[in-house]
Order: C-alpha cells, then sequence, then structure tokens
DNA sequence: TCAAAAGTGTTAGATTTACACCCATGA
DNA sequence: TCATGGGTGTAAATCTAACACTTTTGA
C-alpha cells in the first residue's frame, strides 16, 4: 500500500561540518571526496540516508564512522536543496555541525580516512555547496556558544581558564579581557575549580577547571 | 548514468507554518488534512517536493497556493526526519516558516481552502510531529525578531507604533514599557515617521509610521 | 635572574529600567 | 464632559568595558 506513490522520490544524503580547537584556532575536518562526480575535491564528510534511519542517526552513523566517536554534540543545520547542487544527481543534504575535541580523535584513524583539521576561516574552495554549508553552520554554532555552554565539548574534560578565553575569543574573532572574563566564569557555579594543576601552558602552572552539566541544569543560564 | 544507485530514495514534503498578526495575538494558519494517512487532522499546509525544483521554490508554491501571495519572507526551520513520523510511508519534511500580513490574505481564500487562523499559543494537537515543527519555528522566529526588522512583514505597510509595539509584546509574551519602546524606535532612523494618521484606534489618531528597507541596508542594526 | 603565563579589583561610562502626566477627539 | 488611546522626559540602577601590577617557576 502506497499513499504518495504519484509523487517522486529524491536521495537525501547527510554533511559533517566537523569543529574542533587547537593551538588557539577553530578548525574544521575535510578531506578528498572519494566518490565521483567530483572525485578528488576538497569536501565535508557525508553519507546517504538508509530507509531505516532517520536524519539524525544517519548523521550520528557517518560521524561515528569517520572518528569512531559516538555521543557527540550534534546540531542540525538546516536541507540544502537546490536542485543542481551536486552535479551528479538531484540529492537534498541535511546539514549537520560537530563539536569534538581534537585530542579524542585518533590520529591513525584520521589519516586513515584521509581527512585533515583545516583552519575554519582558511578553507579551500570544497566540493558543491559545501562551502555555504560550511558558512552557515559557524554562523549558528557561534550564536549558540554565545547562549549554552557547548564550548566544553571543543576541550578536554579539564581545561584552564586560558584555554577556555582563547576558545571564545577563536569563536567571536576579537580579543577578550582577562579579567572581566574571569570575573564572569566565577559567576557560573557549574565552571568548577579542582585542585588539579596543569604545568604544559606554563611555567607557574594553572588550576583545571571542570563543567558540571547537572549542576548547569539546576540553574541554567549562561552568557559569554 | 546514475551515480548513487545503490542508496535508496526517500519522499521529501515541506510543511509551512505560516505566521500572522491579528487582534494582538500572533497567529498561526491550519487546516484539517485532506488526505490519507490521517485526514481530518489539524495540519500544517504543506506539500510534496517535486523533481525540478529546489526546497525554496518547494516552499514558496506551496505558500503561493494556499494564499495566492508571493515574495512572502520564508526562511527554513530544519529537515524532520524521523522513520517513523508519517504514519503512512518514509516521508522526510523540510520546514519553513512564512510571515504575512493577515490582511493580505483573502478570506475567500482562506475559506475556500479550509483553513484557519488560531492563536500561536492554543494551538490543537496537529498531525504527526507539526507540533513540533511549530515549537521550533516559534523559537527561531522569535529570535530573529530581536535581531532583524521582519516584525514589519506582520503589519500593513503603514502601521502605529501601538500596533507595532502590541506585536513585539505578542512574540515576547511580555508587557514593553510604551517610553522606552519608542525612544528606542526613534533611534532607528529607517522607522519613518509619515503625515499620515490612523483614526481606526483612537479618537484623537495615531501617526503612521513606515519602514524603509534601503534605508536599513545603509546602517542595518536592530535589537529589540 | 628573567621571561612567560597566572592570577586578581576598581572605576567611569553606557545601557537599561522604572515611572506619571497632559493631549486630542468622538461619542 | 468624559473615556480612550496617543504622546512625551528624567533619574536611579545595572551592566559593561577599560585598565596594571604581583606571583610563580623553569630554563
Amino acid at each position: 500500500m502506497t499513499y504518495y506513490s504519484e509523487h517522486s522520490k529524491v536521495w537525501v544524503s547527510v554533511d559533517c561540518i566537523i569543529f574542533g580547537f587547537d593551538e588557539n584556532r577553530m578548525k574544521v575536518l575535510i578531506g578528498r571526496r572519494q566518490m565521483d562526480p567530483g572525485r578528488g575535491e576538497w569536501s565535508l564528510y557525508g553519507g546517504f540516508v538508509d530507509a531505516e534511519e532517520s536524519l539524525d542517526e544517519a548523521a550520528e552513523r557517518t560521524l561515528s564512522e569517520l572518528t569512531g566517536l559516538e555521543h557527540v554534540f550534534m546540531r542540525q543545520v538546516g536541507a540544502f536543496g537546490r536542485v543542481d547542487r551536486d552535479p551528479g544527481e538531484r540529492v537534498i543534504s541535511v546539514v549537520y555541525y560537530a563539536l569534538i575535541n581534537v585530542k579524542d580523535y585518533s590520529e591513525t584513524l584520521r589519516r586513515e580516512h584521509g581527512v585533515e583539521w583545516v583552519d575554519a576561516g582558511e578553507l579551500p574552495q570544497l566540493y558543491s555547496d559545501h562551502n555555504m554549508m560550511v558558512d552557515k553552520a559557524w554562523k549558528l554554532m557561534k550564536q549558540k556558544m554565545r547562549t549554552e555552554p557547548i564550548g566544553f565539548r571543543l576541550l578536554p574534560k579539564l581545561f584552564t581558564l586560558t584555554q577556555l578565553q582563547r576558545l571564545y575569543e577563536a569563536v567571536s574573532g576579537e580579543e577578550i579581557d582577562k579579567r572581566n572574563f574571569r570575573k564572569r566564569i566565577k559567576e557560573m557555579d557549574y565552571i568548577e575549580k579542582t585542585d588539579k594543576i596543569d604545568k604544559t601552558g606554563s611555567k607557574r602552572g594553572a588550576y583545571l577547571y571542570r563543567f558540571n552539566d547537572n549542576a548547569y541544569k539546576e540553574d541554567p543560564n549562561f552568557k559569554l
């Protein structure tokens, strides 16, 4: 029994914009496209949506295929549906962005898939409309980072305040005053100081902090 | 020649959340679903995406089919893709919201299509995941209305400051101080006072204002 | 001993909020 | 004449932004 058979079906793919933070820069994971058409062009990592999986599941599967990671923060960016966006066939693509900690992604696996971390501000021309996808994802991510505590997904579980500040500087594109920044952090009780000290960033060492998600849920207000 | 033939195709539809503003309330246009499955349930207005049209075009076509209106402000909300979201078949739906001036929509046409303006806060249960769609569209629209001058799409070309204020009150859900509101409006040079007066809202009459899009583009900053 | 990053408060300026009365008109 | 919505300014409170020096330690 088919209800909608007079209408035409299309291929639907998902494309993932995987953001990372390394050396004080926001990075995006891109690789050379491995299939025709467009083989060899720089491209986001994606895949087709199977008949028996949701869009979110397809995005999670695709991300996990590439990185081996699960339970990653992902959000949908939207659907891209120009008729000629794919040079081969008509394909509608639903785009997601993900935030991962670069250190959680095995270098071996990364090389096996032939993908690279590239500065978000210095992306080459990408396949099809992938640059537009990144632009939109970047805007959404930026917006969300201002109002929700999602930046921690890009850092190790324990991080220094300087690391956190550099992250917010990279996302906002401007320098942040150290004292004002720390003042605001102190007001957020769910950003907890530990007694651990990181000595890799300085001789003196800096206290390590942790984001406490349960504490956040009790008093969810965030603004940076 | 087919590149992606080993993958499966799906139906893709668009659903439109059409916002209006009337009697100081935000409204959404809904109707009784005219096809199986779900015939007779309250539902958003939608349609299938044709092979030779983009998603944006499909949304515009759908809106115009229902309202006869063109060049309407529309934005994509996102793609909804749970496998079982449609009780009939697997259909991925790409959702758009539109802002129209209720007065621009012919009552005759509205009745012909059997759709109604319902208070955005008092929607009945809708077909499938349509309530989730409205929730998300509402959030996005609200957010955008704070930072971009799109509210004017819901008002006549000429409007009084009280009308504008009521609109922003309806969207934000809280009362706004009249004097503070007008102070902010005065700073936006692209909201132009005309010498026309509206006497329908009060005995004394109120000046009518106009949004000047070209003037806005020269100095695009808006915040309410 | 010195270079390099960590850590810490105060003050001026800008923005936001609260608030009350007179005006013009049609019924 | 009076009820109704239109129109206007000021002051307190809050928030934001600017700013500089001391500490610790490994090289």
